[in-house]
DNA sequence: ACCTGAACACCGTTCAAGT
DNA sequence: ACCTGAACACCGTTCAAGT
């Protein structure tokens, strides 16, 4: 065997997986998840892959057209089983299906910034999530132009919160990085901020912008179980003027 | 004058404006703008954005540390006027905020992928906006750990909606690459998934996920008013319980 | 069919040098 | 103080060549 990669980290140099040591796109995905768990999007390369793969880089390009469809294939995997079961109530539903989706991103932090942020290229529509959601709402009441908008509105929500939770540290983020935010947010003016500076230390590290620890090493647990709840009561009662319509705020 | 860098357009070869020729910080973000707006952000570089305003690439290090920061200039100045004024009702205030929001990202789409992706770096917290936002939100009664949840709520709701609408398109999107996810859509198994089947028509290209257009190109007008109001409905629950905390549900 | 290997046209960033 | 210019260590992807 000549050496395998150009890229291949000289520290670790696993040979090809010998057993059966065949590049398919599943292997392909799967380092790619391994990769970009171990050391971030931002330096996920498809050189790295190879190198991990045992192989040159332009050797995954027989099973992948690019690396826009690795991608998209990735968040495809994390994401894949968190449609919940299907004997629930709706409003049971959706609580289960926003949390499922959360812990899923849990799992793989570092993929946050591929959910929602982009049209998922040519990868297989999920048709069954699709179709769940849906008949769920349905369910609920919501029928045409209604059923179109309370499913948009799930799928923002489904979004909103993990993309920014897991939302990664700059690269650039030490401790010296992380001392500079904490120092500027100490330093808030009361008078012109009275209500940020009387709930500092609530929301210091605890709150959007005012934090400087990605969700994967500090959860909002609480503040995302309100946002669910909250999700749910403003859809039921979106549900409830569909099925009064005569009643108009 | 030699050559004005080895990158700068061969077609476009403006020079760098005369009139105060120097090159600032405040002029590089300008120039980012436009480069996105016209370029997207994957094309995006620093030797792109050097080529635009006549210098070499290494000049804009002078100014501004890497590009990252440069990124997290470009969406503080996108998102800069978006907080609405303070003598509105909460709820007014939190319609005319998300609305604000998706208006600004609306006039710069590109810029989209970068909201609430990434926690902005070193760039300056925006005071201004989160107090006005927790304001608004003491005034509806939310204190202590339910003013921090319905906070992150805003915040998240902020993002999530917008963020997919104006997800850009994958680079192959031609023509080939619509009609595939079209014909992929009308291919739906009417058996396995009758919801979406019956809503097809209402659903293609104006439903996350079943789109093949950013919202750029086809914008979810409709979908994104009754986000807005459900996010604003579910507030209103949460705060109905915390001002009357003996009701539980 | 599947992988190697060279090559192309790019990147961000550092650092010494100019003025 | 501010910019040039060379250089370093990377990228994704194409394409011909091997087996």
């Amino acid at each position: 065997l000549p050496k395998p990669s150009p890229n291949s980290r000289s520290t670790s140099n696993r040979a090809r997986s010998k057993a059966d040591g065949v590049l398919t796109r599943e292997r392909i995905v799967a380092a790619a998840i391994q990769e970009i768990d171990e050391r971030g999007l931002a330096a996920f390369s498809i050189r790295n892959l190879a190198g991990r793969l045992g192989v040159y880089p332009t050797a995954v390009y027989w099973h992948i057209a690019n690396r826009n469809l690795i991608l998209a294939e990735v968040v495809g995997q994390v994401l894949g089983g968190a449609s919940p079961s299907a004997n629930l109530d709706w409003r049971d539903y959706l609580r289960q299906l926003l949390g499922r989706y959360r812990s899923a991103i849990k799992a793989h932090p570092n993929v946050a910034p591929l959910v929602g942020a982009h049209l998922i290229g040519n990868a297989s529509i999920p048709f069954a999530f699709v179709e769940r959601l849906l008949a769920k709402l349905s369910e609920a009441g919501f029928t045409g132009e209604d059923l179109v908008d309370a499913y948009n509105t799930v799928v923002a929500a489904l979004a909103g919160f993990i993309t920014q939770e897991f939302a990664p540290v700059p690269e650039e983020g030490g401790d010296a990085w992380r001392a500079g935010i904490q120092e500027r947010l100490l330093s808030v003016d009361a008078k012109a901020c009275p209500t940020l500076a009387a709930n500092l230390p609530l929301l210091a590290n605890r709150a959007f912008i005012l934090r400087w620890r990605s969700g994967a090493e500090a959860p909002l647990d609480a503040s995302f179980e309100r946002y669910a709840e909250t999700v749910v009561a403003g859809l039921e009662r979106f549900a409830e003027q569909v099925r009064a319509p005569a009643i108009r705020r």
